[in-house]
DNA sequence: GCCGTTTTCGGCCCGACTGTTTTCAGTCG
């Protein structure tokens, strides 16, 4: 059982308790706690490990128990039990939207609707409209949504709405009303999966902003559209929300926008520690509630939030800098803000200083007509040298490759030999001849290491046998890293996002095998893959794991990919020192040739 | 159910929009 899978359980408990009306606090506890978890760096073989778990921030006595029990038996009595009280299918019904707790329960009670399907029916049926608190409009807009339910499956990868999103936010900037626009959320945070998009735009004249925004040609269709919030859903089939602000109260919106919502909380507890009060428009001072029935018995020092006796004097926030040293912080950058220690560290200024794009000197893992790439090593060099690298490496791929026209000895000495005279010819720039060798079966490489021995550098991966189990694989794996020619691992889970799942790969075994042997790991670029996850780099950094980002591009378009491969890296707290294509030509020219000479088995 | 710079009780982020009502509940982010 991993992390996510006891994640999952945890949000499922969560929904289930609301549908029981239960304490709001208590559901929140529910889910905070799995959110704490997936970010969590610890080690899965720890996890029935009681005292281990209460350390895990939002994991109290009770949730510590629970996860003990699921990852020892298997199965959570307590969990099965709270399921048996509802059908089946009843958590289907939570990703319509406009469909929460309550309207579900009513559905379920006073029409015995429990799952997607049902719904239907009693909406057809016109059921829906008669029930109190629903109506006419609603039983139209849930008739609707389901409808829509497999078009707007709801998530995309970055590569699926980056091209919409900036061209968007480029329009924006470019109203002359405009005076700040950025978009928030998870695009900002750069999480490789998004729900939505969420512009914010400072202004002084919001009604042209939004008339400009719904009018837009990328927009399909308008879902809501008012004074200072409106919603539409672009031609990719993503929501995107504009927030209009005045430029005072930027700031606040686009912090409180960006998010995640754990970081935000901790945001605002921080500023009601000094007195404050923080929402997406200002920070105020805190003010004691008053004619609250609950709070009439108390006194009234006990309402104040701050539990301070007098709040500090409040500062002017003219950006996100000021607002974060208001609080005692420096800058956290968006990437970071996933209440993942990002706190302790901007609070001891020991924040890293973040890769940037700006960074790369070169690249390697890309693709010619050699094999399944769509341009030649000619026009692959030309590209890079345009995008300022000042190195690619061409890592075709090898011969049990079929599917991708994989090289054969020959045909590799021939690609060698056209790099090697090519090279003759560059200034100040070089290619670098690889290749990308199939980790076989049994953890063997796809050439004999005679063959890889010509070669710059070697960047090994698995394409087939993806259903061996976790330790087959892992030994498979870390054998292929074993090999002192093996500069980098590629894509280490296989995964394609919202496709394909990681296969079963232990991956603190892997990192740990790489720092060992000194193998890079791949930030595989490519939008749909983002392998390895961020999740897993700081476990990496600390381990002394290097790291690559590559493009994995099969045509000159696609290495602008980098991109999203340096998003990943922020994410996971890298920085220049950790990023080995951030050296210039010289020193990666030294380092590849120390990786196969320090190493050997 | 978690947490603690009033530490074992009492608080836990909060505002906008929609659709239903007629002042607000539910949903969403």
């Amino acid at each position: 059982m991993d992390k996510a899978t006891i994640a999952d359980v945890l949000d499922k408990i969560a929904t289930l308790l609301e549908l029981k009306d239960e304490n709001p606090f208590k559901i929140r506890a529910y889910t905070n706690a799995a959110r704490s978890l997936e970010t969590w760096g610890g080690n899965i073989t720890d996890l029935g490990d009681q005292e281990t778990l209460e350390k895990i921030p939002g994991v109290g006595k009770a949730i510590a128990a629970k996860i003990k029990e699921l990852v020892e038996t298997g199965s959570l009595k307590f969990f099965d039990e709270l399921r048996a009280e509802f059908p089946a299918d009843i958590l289907e019904l939570f990703s319509l939207p406009g469909l929460g707790a309550k309207k579900i329960k009513a559905l379920h009670e006073k029409l015995q609707v429990s799952s997607i399907a049902q719904l239907r029916e009693a909406c057809v049926a016109g059921r829906v409209a008669e029930l109190p608190g629903f109506g006419k409009t609603t039983q139209e807009k849930l008739g609707r949504a389901i409808d829509e339910r497999q078009k707007y499956a709801g998530s995309f990868h970055l590569g699926q709405i980056a091209g919409e999103a900036e061209q968007l936010q480029s329009d924006l900037r470019a109203h002359p009303e405009a005076l700040h626009v950025c978009i928030a959320g998870s695009y900002r945070r750069r999480k490789e999966i998004v729900r939505d998009l969420d512009f914010i735009v400072a202004t002084s004249a919001p009604a042209e902003i939004s008339a400009m925004f719904v009018q837009h040609p990328l927009v399909e269709s308008v879902i809501a559209q008012g004074p200072t919030k409106s919603s539409v859903r672009l031609c990719s089939g993503i929501q995107c929300d504009l927030r209009v602000v005045s430029a005072a109260e930027y700031p606040f919106a686009l912090n409180y926008f960006t998010g995640s919502k754990e970081h935000n909380i901790e945001v605002r507890s921080r500023a009601l520690q000094r007195g404050w009060t923080l929402n997406e428009y200002r920070l105020g001072e805190a003010v004691p509630e008053v004619g609250s029935a609950r709070r009439a018995d108390r006194t009234p020092q006990r309402g104040v939030p701050t539990k301070k006796t007098s709040p500090q004097k409040i500062p002017v926030i003219r950006d996100e800098t000021e607002l974060y040293r208001a609080l005692d912080l420096d800058y956290i950058p968006p990437e970071l803000r996933e209440n993942s220690g990002e706190f302790d560290a901007a609070s001891a200024g020991t924040l890293p200083r973040l890769v940037e794009a700006e960074n790369l000197r070169g690249t390697f893992h890309c693709h010619t007509t050699a094999s399944d790439g769509r341009n030649s090593l000619e026009e692959m060099a030309a590209a890079a040298q345009e995008l300022g690298l000042q190195y690619l490496g061409i890592a075709d791929h090898s011969r049990s490759s079929i599917q991708a026209r994989g090289l054969d000895a020959a045909r590799l000495r021939v690609q060698l030999a056209m790099i090697r005279k090519l090279n003759e010819d560059f200034e100040n720039f070089r290619l670098f001849a690889g290749v990308e060798c199939d980790i076989l079966r049994d953890g063997s490489l796809d050439f004999p290491n005679e063959i890889l021995a010509e070669l710059d550098y070697v960047v090994a991966s698995v394409h087939s046998g993806f259903t061996l189990s976790e330790a087959d694989m892992t030994r498979r794996i870390v054998r292929a890293m074993q090999n002192p020619y093996v500069t980098m691992l590629a894509h280490p889970t296989g995964r394609l996002l919202l496709k394909r799942d990681p296969y079963a790969v232990d991956i603190p075994a892997v990192i740990e095998a790489a720092a060992e042997t000194g193998t890079w790991i791949e930030i595989n670029a490519a939008p749909k893959r983002l392998d390895l996850d961020w999740r897993w780099w700081p476990l990496a950094k600390d381990k002394g794991v290097k790291c690559v980002i590559n493009p994995d591009a099969h045509g000159v378009e696609r290495l602008q990919e980098l991109w999203f491969g340096v998003g990943v890296a922020r994410k996971g707290w890298l920085t220049k020192k950790e990023v080995m294509n951030c050296l210039p030509l010289g020193k990666i020219e030294a380092a590849l040739e120390k990786k196969r000479t320090s190493f050997k088995v």
